[in-house]
DNA sequence: GATGAATGAGGGTTCATTCAT
DNA sequence: AATGAATGAACCCTCATTCAT
């Protein structure tokens, strides 16, 4: 068994929980049912801890775009799009949970810094070039309302997750855009 | 000069900045120039001081949707939603950073608990009620999508305000729903 | 009954008979009386508690010198360096068996860096003049000699002051040095 | 390769560099590139590694006193003292800075105890009698004052070896004491 | 002999909160 | 109303040591 991947595992379930703030290192350790001193030979830090399990799942976003990237037609990249992030997150829901409760909070805006306003970005131009392609009126600001939708839907989602029906949402959406 | 709302102010403005949890209470006193015993005339612990802050914004979020009530025409009433949203914000930037970046945390959720709750689900009820006078196909799932774009375009706007532009994503909006 | 300087004091005895390193904050408030965190209200850390100790006993070595640049006769004013440095380290026993203790630690190497090695420079340029104005053939030299010899004497007084007859002592280096 | 060696000799230079109390069991396994636990297969604890080290120079202290126990001339012994006592030191420079920094700290001053002292109290003894030999009028404090004398001048140059002449101090002490 | 994962006690430090003044 | 010295619990982290392999 691994237990790297079993404190890991553990913490995030409690950070997504709680909070990044609110969960002690101890209270990890003891949920994992190791030492604390155990996950120093793992991590060099909480921050540390966190920073893994947030690189995790990084490559998640990534691969949420990829679409754009093998030269697919426009409108099948969005639906890709729409498609993955949906499942993603409904896939990973602890995750996502806890990366949109605390992108925003100081400690993690300073340790995502420039790689996660660097993917944002990038999001941002591939899907301006999209709507550009489709020949939208404004596509850069359509890009920022689809980006914004897209998240904004998956925080709703995230908030409580049993009122939501996502396929319902996805569906209309794709009228929406035409897909 | 009212005390309270001098420390209320430096508070908010300290949380929105660095977090909740990295703002300490000796900080606070100190930056407003106030005995850190004196923090607890006016507020009974840290938390309270936080949800102080907190519920004077809530009343920002109802006044946003007056329109509504005050039986105006559906597609005005959207428009004013939007508006009033984006002024809101951009008037109060720090309130709502602070609010975007903790409302989904534990100390939080808990604190605004159902009040919270009960705002959104109000606010989508309304949504819906709105779209289906405007015999959109799904208002409820409009309601949700609309909402969500609005939430979402806020935190985006709140992540890095210098690089967006509201006035040209408020136009977009308003052609994109026609009002 | 000031509290700093009862927390000073206490640490200053722990640190001189247990060592820097074996003496933990812990330990110092309980002997002191007083609570761990009240020590940070007073000193941002161990270190700088360790430094205000240290840098309270400095000032004594440039008082020993002070003759010298008083415009005293150079044997007078080896006589009056010999007499005060004996008679600081007397009545100051805890402090100096500390300092002496550590000067030569890697933390407090660090801490005092390069203020120590100036003073002792200073201390080595004055002797050097000192010599000089006796006609001594080497005085460069004899400044160093000079100053270990002072040094090792307060060194071995320290490790077993009981032993060490510093009268005596005086007396005989008064004779060697013709003062 | 004599592993039990190796591991000395790096434990050596770490504690000489760092100190005693800096220098962790892991860095000094991973420098000396064997395992942690292997350490315990030689040395009981980092204590027991730290006494082994300070033992193994204990007798070069007592080589540099062999002379006076040959039955030399007084003057040739004192010479050979000081020749000795200096070649020693600058010949293995780190495990003086080590035994230097450390002798006066508690745990050293336990571990060696009463065998430092000895030694102590035997070169005292043997100086004085060196002393009376040539007729010095106070034989003991002259014993003193030498012995402090060579500490105290291997201590300076342990601060700062490149400040150090140590021949053409040499030169001085012979002359000093007509040797 | 040799490893290194695992432990647990202890370290320094922070901080919300209290209370005598 | 206002202070700030004082507290104590909790926090993150380090590290000498052990032991199954």
């Amino acid at each position: 068994m691994n237990q790297k991947a079993h404190i890991t595992k553990t913490a995030l379930s409690l950070f997504a929980a709680q909070g990044y703030g609110n969960t002690s290192v101890a209270q990890i350790a003891r949920q994992a049912g190791v030492s604390q001193g155990l996950m120093y030979n793992f991590f060099a830090s909480k921050d540390a801890l966190l920073e893994a399990i947030l690189a995790e799942g990084m490559s998640d976003i990534a691969n949420s775009m990829l679409e754009y990237q093998n030269g697919a037609a426009p409108k099948d990249a969005l639906r890709a799009h729409i498609k993955n992030t949906f499942r993603i997150v409904s896939e990973n829901n602890a995750y996502w949970r806890l990366f949109h409760s605390i992108r925003m909070q100081e400690p993690v805006r300073t340790l995502l810094g420039e790689r996660y306003a660097a993917i944002q970005k990038e999001i941002l131009h591939t899907l301006t070039a999209t709507f550009r392609k489709l020949s939208y009126e404004h596509p850069k600001q359509e890009a920022r309302i689809f980006f914004a939708l897209i998240d904004g839907l998956v925080g709703h989602y995230l908030l409580d997750p049993s009122q939501f029906q996502l396929s319902l949402i996805q569906k209309t959406l794709f009228k929406k855009y035409q897909l």
